[in-house]
DNA sequence: CATATGTCCTGAGAGC
DNA sequence: TGCTCTCAGGACATAT
């Protein structure tokens, strides 16, 4: 569930560390991993002891802690994966920890309950390789011509296109909803019939959309999995528009009712009222 | 037992 | 026909 706002919020939870030196990397007490581990975790704590953190970033859903070697330890949590300083929901599914001296925080920790979730540790020049080519621009600061630009010939529904990293780094099933809600765009809508000003739309936005979850600290859904750095709840699912609202009535509208399709094998959330197709020609059928 | 959030892979089918 | 694009489905692991 994390995406761009959660994964943020994650990454401003432990910029406090920045400064902090790595005493060692462990896998902890679970013999449960993520999915893809690399390098090993002997070769990882080698690398990474003794180096001190001298940023964290973040690329789409990704969180960035760069070390002072320049290496790069990529964290992608995926469903379940959560980056934490404050001791996690259960020991069980903890998968990573970074012991630290020289700041705030003793400890850095990823945990991740169903662990799909990923940890890399990369050396400056695979960035670009394993990272940099398979995402598109940040969602923050994508502009509307980068997504003309990319899509204008593509024939998928907008909805489907905007969950490709690919094109646009951070957009998931939720904050897609939402993004399309305010822009008032059917989501079955083909990306070759949208208009520069419904791109212009769809740009802004996607930018109130995150920016609003940033400032609310991202969606905590009734799984209660997504947790800030200090496990604390998000607050953002309070304000949801469309998202896991079906049948509810239109917020705007007040008259149509929120309607879920699937497309692409997820749930789709919208108002078919707000969101009015122009014509049958520019849709991509859903289910 | 179906469902849920993300990504990667494969294979089939659509369409230029 | 041939190439490219797109989607369906499965895999990953777990709790409701």
């Amino acid at each position: 569930m994390p995406e761009l706002p959660e994964v943020e919020t994650m990454r401003c939870g432990v910029l406090p560390v920045v400064g902090s030196r790595i005493t060692n990397a462990q896998r902890p007490e679970c013999r449960l991993r993520p999915i893809l581990f690399e390098p090993d975790i002997r070769t990882f704590d080698q690398r990474v002891r003794g180096q001190e953190i001298v940023d964290v970033g973040r690329r789409g859903k990704r969180v960035m802690i760069h070390l002072g070697n320049e290496d790069v330890i990529v964290i992608e949590p995926r469903m379940t994966g959560l980056v934490l300083l404050a001791d996690p929901p259960g020991l069980e599914h903890l998968r990573l920890r970074l012991t630290l001296t020289g700041g705030p925080s003793k400890q850095l920790l990823f945990w991740d309950r169903r662990g799909l979730g990923t940890v890399r540790l990369l050396a400056a020049d695979e960035l670009k390789l394993k990272v940099d080519s398979k995402l598109g621009p940040d969602a923050l600061s994508v502009t509307h011509h980068e997504l003309k630009n990319k899509l204008k010939t593509s024939r998928r529904a907008i909805k489907v296109a905007l969950l490709d990293q690919a094109v646009v780094a951070g957009i998931g099933n939720l904050y897609a909803a939402e993004i399309l809600f305010l822009s008032g765009i059917d989501p079955r809508t083909r990306c070759d019939g949208l208009t520069g000003p419904q791109w212009k739309r769809i740009q802004q936005a996607t930018h109130t959309v995150l920016q609003e979850a940033i400032q609310h600290e991202g969606s905590t859904l009734s799984d209660g999995t997504y947790r800030n750095a200090l496990n604390g709840e998000g607050g953002y699912q309070n304000y949801h528009r469309v998202y896991d609202r079906v049948d509810a009535s239109c917020i705007r509208c007040k008259k149509g009712r929120v309607r879920r399709i699937v497309q692409a094998q997820r749930s789709t959330f919208f108002c078919p009222k707000c969101q009015q197709r122009r014509g049958l020609h520019h849709t991509v059928r859903a289910n």
